[in-house]
DNA sequence: ACATTTGCTTAACGGTGTTAGATTATTTAC
DNA sequence: GTAAATAATCTAACACCGTTAAGCAAATGT
């Protein structure tokens, strides 16, 4: 019978009803409000049924960081088709990935550690690499002078990274500084620009 | 009779082995591990004596935070007084910030709330300012072309910090990379340059 | 119809921050 | 020196947390 697989159906809803209770708590409440007992009152459950969904809390943190880099991964995706030059492209993934951090703000929490609890695992997560992967290889196209070495690719990944990464944990730690919209964004591309000439010079 | 100064003397002394305690399970067993009845056995009470002291958890945080901004500023104040130059003294005072962030990674996590959990207050703190100050002023020398504008200076310390902060962060975060002392040391000094040298371009 | 599995709940354990009340020790007043 | 007042400290408790074990009740398989 089909009932087999309706069973199963429904398994996987409540299991992203639990995602998205989750995900709702946290919109409205900030992660330190974050409670398995809290995620069941949300769908109407008990909490000890959510582990036959996650094997604990991490287990929801961890799904909810693959979320958060997926929708990442469409991000910058699509702004690099929008693109031809590889500088145009460049710009355009890095903003993309600064607007994810603050449309997204509870993911890119979750995903970079900033004012969150202790998270070991993270490294080595496919959907981080494909990130990674993809900012990589553009930054390789940048390189007029070929072959470019992993070493170099890297440095100059981790240079970007930093400025931004940096940035954007000064406004998530910091909001109620001098810093304003227009001024960010000015660092953001100066920035940006800098590293890129620099490249091939 | 000075037994009223002896009493004070003492109230003060255990409420430094409150923040002594506290910082040692967290360099000994992580943020996460710090809890207040920990505390309280580490220097022989029960818990609730440690609100006599702090009004809460946060409290203690805050103090702690402040111990870090002093810190923090002694380095970078003594890394800026053994250079001449505005450019040496920059070098010189963020790769103080950077050593501090490693030698007091327990101090920069709660500082800049990188993998923790909030804490709303942090803004205007006198502690934080004395470093920005001084990091400002050099900043500032730094512009050949004088007045300079708050809002120059503003923008070249953010884009100063960003990087540094971001690299940080991903070490932080992610010290499992490939990323070895030397890629980072040069990917700092290289920003840092870089910034300084756009700064009169 | 009986046995078995499934879905879900209640109860509990050990932990957290925090507060109130009781208890003990110390100081003050006579 | 003793009695009253004050300070220092502890015990017990509250409400929450993540997590696990035991039990119940309904659905399923035979």
């Amino acid at each position: 019978m089909g009932s087999k697989e309706r069973i199963l159906r429904l398994k996987d809803e409540t299991r992203t009803k639990i995602l998205d209770a989750a995900l709702n708590i946290v919109q409205t409440e900030g992660w330190q409000a974050l409670s398995m007992r809290k995620i069941a009152d949300q769908i109407e459950y008990t909490a000890p049924i959510i582990y036959e969904y996650f094997s604990n809390k991490e287990g929801i943190l961890l799904e909810l960081t693959r979320r958060g880099y997926q929708i990442l991964a469409k991000d910058i995706r699509a702004a690099r088709d929008k693109h031809e030059t590889a500088e145009d492209k460049m710009e355009a993934m890095w903003v993309a990935y600064w607007n994810f951090a603050f449309s997204h703000t509870e993911f890119y929490q979750l995903m970079y550690g900033v004012d969150m609890v202790c998270c070991t695992v993270k490294n080595s997560l496919t959907e981080a690499e494909t990130v990674s992967n993809m900012l990589g290889d553009v930054i390789e196209s940048l390189f007029e002078k070929k072959p470019v070495s992993e070493d170099d690719i890297c440095r100059k990944y981790y240079t970007y990274w930093s400025i931004i990464h940096g940035l954007i944990s000064i406004n998530l730690v910091r909001p109620n500084g001098r810093t304003t919209d227009e001024l960010n964004q000015q660092i953001l591309k100066d920035a940006i620009k800098g590293i890129t000439l620099s490249i091939n010079s």
